[in-house]
DNA sequence: AATTTCGAAA
DNA sequence: ATAGGTTCGAAATT
């Protein structure tokens, strides 16, 4: 306890943080990993103590008592013992259930016999339980690894899964010293070696799965490839769409002692198998087309789904990439592939869909992660200035949105053409030679209006590759200055850098798209120079709840907005930011 | 036989 | 809750 410290904790599991306070950043940094950010208004940001946050913490090693020093050395008044209870009680949890092989068999373990028997009790659990061995402990049904995993997560019991995995054929392959065809030295970052090392070594005893959960841009592919060269078995790669499915070939041709023979693509577009093989979680999840049977005019053959042939393979380590994408269908599926060793790389563990619980049981709990804040203290991402421009709406436009459905509010509110004036003048004011501008928009209407205005090139899913591919090359030689792009822009990531991202309208709420938005512009620049990010938000409507809601995750990762708040027909007045105040 | 276009799915 | 993007297979072209 401490009278001056910026925390309040709250017997309701919430943290109030006084952002204003000198050692907020010390606090809020404390804090992060065993809670979730779920207000944050300009002076008092809220944080909750969830049951999933504190299994995650206890998975990196964060022990209860760790936990109550931070509290302790932040908090205002003392714990609550509520919180302390829970604390204790819910990060004891991890570890007190172990899953293990004892030859043939998959055995569940409990510290404590009462809480077998309350396990063996509890309705969804019991269809996965086999015979009882003694008071402790039970045998399970193997095949029902991931279902029982889950079943055990949601009752609020996590289990260890310590019952190793199935050895896949081994594949001999190192990091290069330099990038293929070139002297470029190719080095492992030290955060990158580590992760790669955290995760492998977990493999050896308290189970090769897990997450890793590292900023955009800080090399997610590079850290696989870490991975892989530890564990050296043949390897299937799932990415959210082809062009990251190519990237990763590139990268592992460019970075690693593969050859082109052994780095396949399995997609909508090509279909091989190799030593390593990269698919999209599309065809995964694709339906069952006839086996061959079936063609050859077999009734009732069984359908042979892609999944199906590839759990014809044996493979050692399975990549998710993007976890936070990973469709429901590929959590079925993994279910079943519980016996393979399996990493998930991710910028967040926030999924909109709120499947967290399913990452945690079936990809496995968070092994390692890196603030962005740490990675822009040493120089891998660019420091940041952000910026949320507020503006009204027009006397008309105001009656509109007062008159018009609850479901068209957010649509009129968003695309409220008055952004066009602050557009304009935020664009005049980096007008800089090496000033390169990203528009961001969500409705094509909108986006077609103001690009009409600028007579600014626009990007949108209708824009054959092509085309986009000369604006791309256009924009990176500065033939142009600014480019408007739709929800294209969240995940192409052939999109060329930027300096300076203008967000004209957004998702409801989505977390994950403010933060892979504002990754666009972070890669570092020249003289340490800071990159720019604006959201421009219609005061007095919905969609400025929305967009205190997508800024939640980057304030929890210690970004600050800086409103600007405008009237229309004045002129805003923006500044650059002194480095200093970026530096904190 | 290869490429483009289309609609459904998640 | 809605809009938009992507992927995939099949159909329609060349």
């Amino acid at each position: 306890m401490n009278p001056n410290g910026p925390l309040i904790i709250q017997s309701n599991q919430e943290i109030l943080v006084e952002v204003d306070h000198a050692r907020y950043e010390e606090a809020r940094d404390a804090i992060a990993p065993f809670t979730e950010l779920i207000k944050s208004p300009e002076h008092l940001h809220t944080y909750r103590i969830s049951h999933l946050s504190l299994w995650n913490a206890a998975s990196t090693g964060l022990t209860p008592a760790d936990v109550m020093a931070r509290l302790e050395e932040f908090g205002k008044y003392a714990v609550p013992p509520m919180v302390v209870v829970e604390i204790e009680e819910y990060m004891g949890r991890f570890g007190r259930l172990k899953l293990y092989r004892d030859g043939d068999d998959l055995v569940l373990e409990a510290d404590e016999a009462i809480l077998l028997m309350e396990i063996q009790r509890h309705r969804g659990i019991k269809p996965y339980l086999l015979e009882s061995i003694d008071e402790r402990r039970t045998k399970v049904d193997a095949k029902m690894r991931g279902h029982l995993k889950m079943a055990l997560t949601s009752a609020s019991f996590p289990v260890q899964d310590l019952a190793g995995y199935t050895d896949g054929d081994p594949l001999e392959m190192q990091l290069r010293e330099t990038l293929a065809g070139t002297s470029d030295p190719f080095v492992l970052r030290k955060y990158q070696k580590e992760a790669a090392q955290v995760f492998f070594a977990a493999g050896s005893e308290k189970g090769g799965s897990g997450v890793i959960v590292l900023p955009c841009g800080s090399g997610k592919t590079v850290i696989g490839m870490a991975t892989m060269a530890l564990i050296q078995k043949r390897t299937l790669i799932l990415t959210p769409n082809i062009t990251a499915a190519r990237q990763w070939i590139r990268e592992l041709l460019q970075k690693t002692t593969l050859q082109p023979n052994q780095v396949k693509e399995y997609s909508g577009e090509v279909k091989e198998i190799g030593d390593v093989t990269v698919a999209t979680y599309q065809i995964l999840t694709h339906r069952g087309t006839k086996s061959k049977e079936a063609e050859e005019g077999e009734e009732n053959a069984p359908k042979m789904t892609y999944f199906d042939i590839f759990s014809q393979h044996k493979w050692g380590l399975i990549i998710y990439d993007e976890v936070h994408l990973l469709p429901a269908p590929v959590f079925r599926m993994s279910a079943e592939m519980q016996a393979t060793r399996r990493l998930g790389l991710t910028a967040t563990l926030i999924r909109e869909d709120g499947k967290e619980t399913e990452v945690f049981s079936l990809i496995g709990p968070k092994k390692y992660d890196i603030p962005w804040r740490v990675l822009e203290q040493q120089g891998w991402i660019a420091k940041a200035n952000c910026n949320e421009v507020r503006l009204p709406m027009a006397p008309e436009l105001k009656m509109q949105y007062a008159v018009a459905e609850m479901r068209d509010k957010i649509r009129i509110a968003s695309c409220n053409p008055e952004k066009i004036k602050v557009l304009e003048q935020i664009m005049q004011f980096h007008c800089e030679e090496e000033d390169r501008i990203l528009v961001i928009g969500q409705y094509l209407e909108q986006l077609d209006q103001f690009a009409g205005h600028f007579t600014m090139p626009l990007i949108t899913g209708k824009t054959p590759n092509k085309e986009r591919d000369k604006l791309y090359a256009d924009f990176r030689q500065g033939k142009i200055h600014a480019l408007m792009v739709s929800k294209v822009g969240n995940f192409a990531i052939d999109l060329p850098d930027a300096n300076v991202l203008i967000q004209i309208s957004g998702t409801f709420g989505s977390r994950q798209e403010e933060a892979q938005r504002l990754g666009r512009v972070l890669r570092p620049k020249k003289e340490g120079k800071p990159a720019h990010f604006y959201s421009l938000v219609t005061r007095d409507s919905r969609e400025q709840e929305f967009a205190m809601n997508r800024q939640l995750f980057l304030a929890e990762q210690g970004y600050s907005y800086k409103i600007i708040q405008h009237q229309i027909g004045v002129s805003m007045e923006l500044e650059l930011p002194e480095l200093a105040h970026l530096e904190d």
